[in-house]
DNA sequence: TTGCTGACCGACG
DNA sequence: CCGTCGGCCAGCA
């Protein structure tokens, strides 16, 4: 048998998910970060997708995940619907200081927290 | 086992 | 300014 997709580890030995949680871990309160930034910062430019993916397992995780900091590349909340209820992600970016107008986060560039510069 | 599908993104036409 | 498409990895039928 060949060997299967699902253990395929990468060089520094964690899986796609373990990175994408450990990257989620370090955004500071009161800043977001996309799909595409931690893809980027973990060395999977393309995978901005499975990034989606692990934050909607996110939700098996024992510890804490602030999945509600990670949106798309132009600041909309296309992960909202997979909370526990309508607006908890909204509800819980505001009370770290952000401002939402119809999913949408205000000054987006102001807030936006890029790995790929902010960590080495 | 194969074959979708996904909280995305960049490239094309 | 649209719409569409390929790619990446994991999970499920």
């Amino acid at each position: 048998m060949e060997r299967s997709s699902k253990n395929r580890l990468n060089q520094e030995n964690q899986s796609f998910f373990d990175r994408v949680y450990e990257v989620v871990r370090l955004i500071p309160e009161g800043r977001v970060t996309t799909y595409g930034a931690i893809a980027r910062y973990i060395g999977a430019p393309q995978s901005a997708r499975l990034v989606g993916w692990a934050m909607n397992a996110s939700h098996y995780w024992s510890g804490f995940i602030p999945a509600h900091r990670v949106v798309n590349r132009i600041g909309v909340l296309t992960g909202k619907n997979h909370f526990r209820y309508g607006n908890l992600m909204q509800e819980l970016l505001e009370s770290e200081g952000i401002k939402i107008e119809n999913d949408q986060i205000e000054e987006f560039d102001k807030v936006f927290w890029d790995p790929y510069k902010e960590l080495i």
